[in-house]
DNA sequence: ACTTTTAGTGTACACTTGCTCATTAATTAT
DNA sequence: ATAATTAATGAGCAAGTGTACACTAAAAGT
């Protein structure tokens, strides 16, 4: 099933007219009439599509989040367990990931933003943390794997949250070692 | 300086109908129009105290934020270190704090709700960590504080989402225990 | 090329929002 | 008890919201 061009070129035009609107608004603060105003889309098409502003950059959220995923995932395979003591710091992508993405992170860390893209992001970390507890850790812990995923996946995420309130002023490379020498304490 | 009465009545008309409101709906969802009807005031006062309806819950939740902070900050001098690995299970508050305020907690774990009220459990929690490392760990150690109780504080809300993702299945008592666990993982 | 399908448009309506301001009334200070 | 203060009200306004529906036009299928 091919997608129409319609549909195509509507979707566009409003995704990129949200682009241009963060720059200087926040994610709350944009009307869905002004965003068709920009983007030439009539209000009724928007609503088809949508329904409010925050599901259109849910869309591109996902599309990053893909990313994480594709990207990121493969080099975890062949590699040191994730969070073992003997970590290797250059395994972990998700600081590289955030860096690159910055402009759109600083979006999800902003204090407006409802908490369900956070909860994203913590979905696919917690998701690559699971899939290395049971790859290297092998069939039975004594333990909970959701709880322990959880708990490893949000302490890296609290590490990200700590780096966009210090306004990202380490590089990912230094947040890498920061995570190394933080899990021998 | 005291509180006109006015003013307090108004708060507290406005904070009942808020309560009645979220038993079967998102705050997000709730107008202020229907809130002011309900709770048998002006629109136009509503807007001077608070602007928007985020804002009136906000208060509420530092309330109960302070409830951490109060009942909970002192067990913990008493005690073992917060994370070392002779953890007392006990010393941890923070399970039965949730527990206590479960109805409040499914609110802020909601995922429609701003992420500003997940960075004020943070900062608490955070704050918690950090005195712990201070009194522990002395003076120096080689890693940056902010990071590591960013860390810290953010793992145990990571078990926090997860418990809550499970709709609070285990007991508060349960999940102290977990977390005695996963640390020594 | 022509028909069918379906997305997008324009308009309309009832409602909410955020804000202002003169008026009323409750509370405080004397 | 009375005057001074200030919170709350009610009304009004421009703008945005969410939804509906007949129409127009673009794209897909043949």
């Amino acid at each position: 099933m091919k997608v129409d061009l319609r549909v195509y070129k509507t979707k566009e035009a409003l995704r990129k007219a949200l682009m241009i609107l963060l720059k200087d608004k926040g994610l709350n603060s944009i009307s869905v009439t002004e965003l068709c105003r920009l983007a030439n889309v009539n209000r009724g098409t928007f609503y088809a599509h949508y329904g409010q502003v925050e599901n259109l950059f849910e869309e591109y959220f996902k599309s990053i989040m893909k990313d994480l995923g594709e990207s990121y995932l493969e080099p975890y395979r062949h590699e040191q367990n994730l969070l073992s003591k003997n970590l290797n710091p250059s395994t972990i992508r998700i600081f590289h990931h955030i860096e690159h993405y910055q402009p759109f992170y600083r979006i999800v860390f902003s204090k407006t933003v409802p908490l369900s893209y956070y909860y994203l992001l913590f979905d696919h970390v917690q998701q690559l943390i699971r899939n290395d507890i049971r790859e290297h850790y092998a069939s039975g812990i004594d333990i909970d794997i959701a709880m322990l995923s959880a708990y490893q996946a949000n302490a890296i995420l609290g590490l990200a949250i700590e780096w966009h309130r210090q306004d990202f002023a380490q590089s990912a490379a230094d947040m890498n070692r920061l995570l190394v020498r933080v899990l021998r304490v």
